[in-house]
RNA sequence: GGGAGUGUGCCCGAGUGGCUAAAGGGGACGGGCUGUAAACCCGUUGGCUAUGCCUACCUAGGUUCGAAUCCUAGCGCUCCCA
């Protein structure tokens, strides 16, 4: 199998396990990605993404150009060797740090101008052929294009606008990106507009077309930006079956930033790969945990005398080893092992479900699993 | 024994006549977190028969239209001198 050519495993309705393959070993899907921002995974060490089956690790562009800088990722010799992680990984282009630090990142029609107040004030400005010279200096398997999130609500013309600018910004990335050995993800924009999401798939689809005819490569996958954005959480599923059914078949589906755990089953169920989110990490640094039952908050009372462990239905060593009156001491306190040992739960849980959605559908039986999730207590947990 | 100071809500602490059910912390309790400006942010924290009423700033009296704030006495604590 050549890098990143995808293969289908099974389908299931819908829902579909893959394998590819990257520079730095096999990924098979559904699976969800932990987010390493800065080049670690808040408070989880690479022997521990390994122990819970971790497949692939985001880091972010704009986060690691600004610091450490790629000169020391470059003489590390890349991002793997300087984090020690050995694995898969992507970074995110910096496309949403357009959208969540909109104060200080103007889009224009030439890339992005920022000053990066939130490190030392300099002033910069990235085209996307710039974008992915860094993007190839980080040196993750999985690169992604340049784009522009919007957020909701949103004027049409203003998500019409920034969807056109990323298609744009992605001819650009596929024509000027070179590594042979990073995959390189389109990004498919569109806010709640499913016309707007189509006419995306079309435009990313024809660059890619006018790249190959001049001999270049393809688009290695796509990812599906711009939902998780501020809206009703139902909206997002008015379009997304649509939205995966006019992608490619034979490429990987990535839909950025979503991780609630029934928002991963749905999306699953409507044809989505990838996953990424901080909410596992963030949420269990602040004391929250996922669970069979839902969303448990460690720092609640109830959990005072509670000897018994987190999750009884959970497998993982956080669970085996450490009780939620113990859990719950430690948020209280605020000792940082508290987030530690949920962050790793919590990423576990989500890894493992992933697991057993890809188990569900190589055995036919997705349904069944998207029932079965479906009733249980912790599905009603939005 | 003499002198000076001090006593505020669960704790610390501001307030020195009306704008005070009482700033600000802490604690406690609860909520939020979705391609990480996040080991963070937000709310509640005297009681009730609840658009109002009651009880409250050590205790008991007093001054005043009105007192946590002024006066008197007592009690407690702190420091200094003997």
């Amino acid at each position: 199998m050549s890098l990143f050519e995808l293969q289908i495993d099974a389908q299931d309705g819908a829902a579909r396990a893959t394998t590819f393959e990257t520079a730095h070993g096999t990924v098979q899907t559904p699976l969800f990605m932990p987010v390493g921002t800065h080049a670690t995974v808040k408070g989880i060490t690479p022997e521990v993404l390994a122990e819970i089956g971790a497949q692939i690790v985001l880091a972010n562009t704009y986060h690691l150009y600004m610091r450490p800088g790629t000169d020391v990722l470059q003489e590390a010799g890349g991002v793997h060797e300087f984090m020690n992680y050995h694995g898969p990984m992507l970074t995110d282009s910096g496309g949403f740090q357009l959208f969540s630090l909109e104060h200080m990142m103007k889009p224009g029609d030439d890339g992005v101008s920022f000053q990066a107040r939130d490190y030392d004030g300099s002033k910069h400005h990235w085209t996307p052929e710039d974008n992915m010279r860094i993007q190839e200096e980080i040196g993750a398997d999985i690169v992604m294009q340049l784009d522009q999130c919007v957020g909701y609500p949103a004027e049409r013309a203003s998500v019409e606008a920034s969807t056109k600018l990323s298609w744009e910004w992605g001819e650009r990335c596929l024509r000027s990106h070179q590594r042979e050995d990073q995959a390189l993800f389109g990004i498919v924009q569109g806010g709640m507009h499913l016309d707007l999401r189509l006419e995306s798939i079309r435009q990313l689809r024809a660059a890619e077309d006018r790249n190959l005819a001049a001999g270049g490569r393809r688009f290695d996958g796509f990812g599906i930006g711009g939902y998780s954005v501020g809206e009703p959480h139902e909206l997002m599923f008015e379009t997304l079956p649509a939205v995966c059914e006019a992608m490619p078949q034979d490429r990987p589906r990535y839909l950025m930033g979503v991780g609630n755990p029934t928002t991963l089953v749905r999306a699953v169920a409507a044809g989505v790969d990838m996953f990424d989110c901080v909410l596992p990490t963030r949420t269990g640094r602040m004391g929250t945990a996922f669970s069979s039952t839902g969303r448990m908050n460690l720092s609640n009372a109830k959990y005072t005398h509670d000897h018994g462990p987190l999750d009884s239905q959970c497998s993982c060593s956080v669970c085996q080893n450490y009780s939620r009156a113990y859990l719950r001491h430690l948020v209280k306190q605020g000792e940082m092992l508290g987030g530690i040992l949920l962050s790793q739960h919590n990423l576990f849980y989500l890894l493992n479900l992933m697991r057993q959605a890809r188990a569900a559908i190589l055995e036919g039986s997705f349904d069944a699993f998207y029932e079965e999730w479906m009733a249980s207590p912790a599905a009603n947990d939005y």
